[in-house]
DNA sequence: CTCCATAATCTAGCGCTGCTAGGAACACGC
DNA sequence: GCGTGTTCCTAGCAGCGCTAGATTATGGAG
């Protein structure tokens, strides 16, 4: 039985490898340079053998943006708790997390931008993602009032990767993006919202 | 000199209907279906037909987001101005603002989402562009109080492009949209934010 | 009207992509 | 040590964006 455990063991460790080799290589130069003959010889294997672990390339893509979520998770939720009071939590979930697209661009292009088959807000959504809109929950449901707190959450976080992305790319300038940043967290502490 | 000027505008309309084809094949298949030899075929010229209007496909997808941005910035005005208050404006472009992104995904995919080669907030940007965006800082700087209305009306586009980006791709339920939507109108009329 | 230079267009092909069938090489159980 | 079953690689397909060079159409001159 002990054979059998190894093997797969191996394998294991083998899909791990792909994973962070194609995630290295995104992050140094682009998703467009992670074709599968690159990742295949980054591995020192063949191409055939990255589809005996993933159905595409889009599942390899899911796989790093999984990894990608589990990171963010974990540093929004070392801002959150970094923070003494409730805006000052807000104030630093935000930034920690315009600050993770910033600096991972593919990784956050993986989670976000690039097409993956990844079950959102449904029972089926992996921890990772769960922990990740969980920091969004926590952090601004001290603000939300009587509105519901997931919902007011989602918000947040569309804000967010809006401001996000389009000063990633070049939509909106880099320049006074802090002010951008107070602005979004002034409106949404400053007062209880409750449309309708 | 009137052959010529037949030429010209023989090529400008070839033109015109290179990116009304791409745009229209975009529309019904998505982007991954507009491939040089598709588009080719659709127009009734061989592919290197397309190079000699456009740098590369890039080019074209550019001048498709730039059709965009006109459509949007009508819309948008049309939107604003059939509303009695402020508040009734900026409800109503949101919305306007949302409705296009769902009902559009691949116009929208081309102004937001492709690699597009515009100069966004520059001296160069193009009167369509700055049409779109000055609609934004119109229906904006009746909330802006003491901020600068340029920096709401990107803030508050970015919020809307969030919601409408993880909405469209499924990263947040469709369900309840109308409530964020509210929740995010609220947040930006409540009260002047003046951060810092 | 014919010829010819020039301009416009097409055919064919390059190097790349994601992906896969079929044969070769390996590891394992006996 | 040997069959057997698994694992892996070589080679190739169809399609991609893009382009060099041949081919055809066009418009002015004689």
């Amino acid at each position: 039985m002990s054979i059998q455990a190894r093997k797969e063991r191996d394998r294991a460790q083998r899909e791990k490898l792909i994973i962070t080799a194609a995630r290295e290589l995104a992050e140094a130069e682009g998703w467009d340079a992670v074709t599968t003959r690159r990742l295949a010889e980054r591995v020192e294997y063949s191409q055939p053998v990255l589809y005996s672990h993933f159905k595409g390339k889009d599942a390899i893509t899911t796989a790093v943006a999984l990894e990608g979520f589990a990171d963010m998770a974990a540093e929004l939720r070392a801002a959150r708790t970094a923070a003494g009071d409730p805006a000052d939590a807000l104030a630093r979930l935000s930034a920690a997390y315009v600050a993770f697209a910033d600096q991972r661009p593919a990784l956050y292009d993986a989670m976000f931008s690039r097409k993956v088959n990844l079950p959102f807000a449904t029972p089926q959504t992996p921890a990772a993602l769960r922990a990740a809109f969980d920091e969004f929950v926590e952090a601004v449901s001290p603000h939300a009032h009587d509105t519901d707190a997931a919902l007011l959450a989602e918000t947040f976080w569309a804000a967010l990767h809006g401001l996000a992305m389009l000063m990633r790319d070049g939509r909106i300038p880099r320049e006074h993006h802090d002010l951008r940043l107070a602005l979004l967290l002034a409106s949404f502490t400053h007062r209880p919202a409750s449309p309708t």
